[in-house]
DNA sequence: ACTTTGACTAGAA
DNA sequence: TTTCTAGCCAAAG
């Protein structure tokens, strides 16, 4: 399968960009979202090209953050309202639809 | 060109 | 509940 194009980046970052303050996303839905054919192709672009996103609003689907990440995310995720609970976020409340 | 690695996920044990 | 497996796909060595 030829790189990931541009286009498929950026749309990535509109939609990380997109989630509100207080809300959350996981990666499969930005994937599907973005017409990627796989999650770890989010988790790519968000090592790779993390820049200026809200990259810690962005969670696995088990409403965890990134095993590295967690302690730290999980503090900045707590900081904008985001509660969890033993270390997991209520996916069912915090998840943001994506418009179309 | 091959092997390993990784901000993943869903399902099975 | 946790741990493991297989599928997944681009990048790096």
């Amino acid at each position: 399968m030829a790189p990931v194009t541009d286009d498929q980046v950026e749309r990535v970052r509109a939609l990380v960009a997109s989630i509100p303050a207080g809300r959350v996303s996981t990666y499969g839905d930005i994937a599907a979202f973005a017409g990627l054919s796989s999650p770890r192709i989010v988790g790519w672009i968000m090592r790779t090209d993390s820049l200026d996103l809200p990259w810690h609003r962005v969670i696995t689907a088990s409403g965890r953050p990134a095993k590295h990440l967690t302690t730290k995310q999980l503090e900045l995720l707590r900081a904008e309202g985001v509660l969890a609970n033993d270390g997991k976020v209520r996916l069912d409340e915090l998840r943001y639809a994506f418009p179309d």
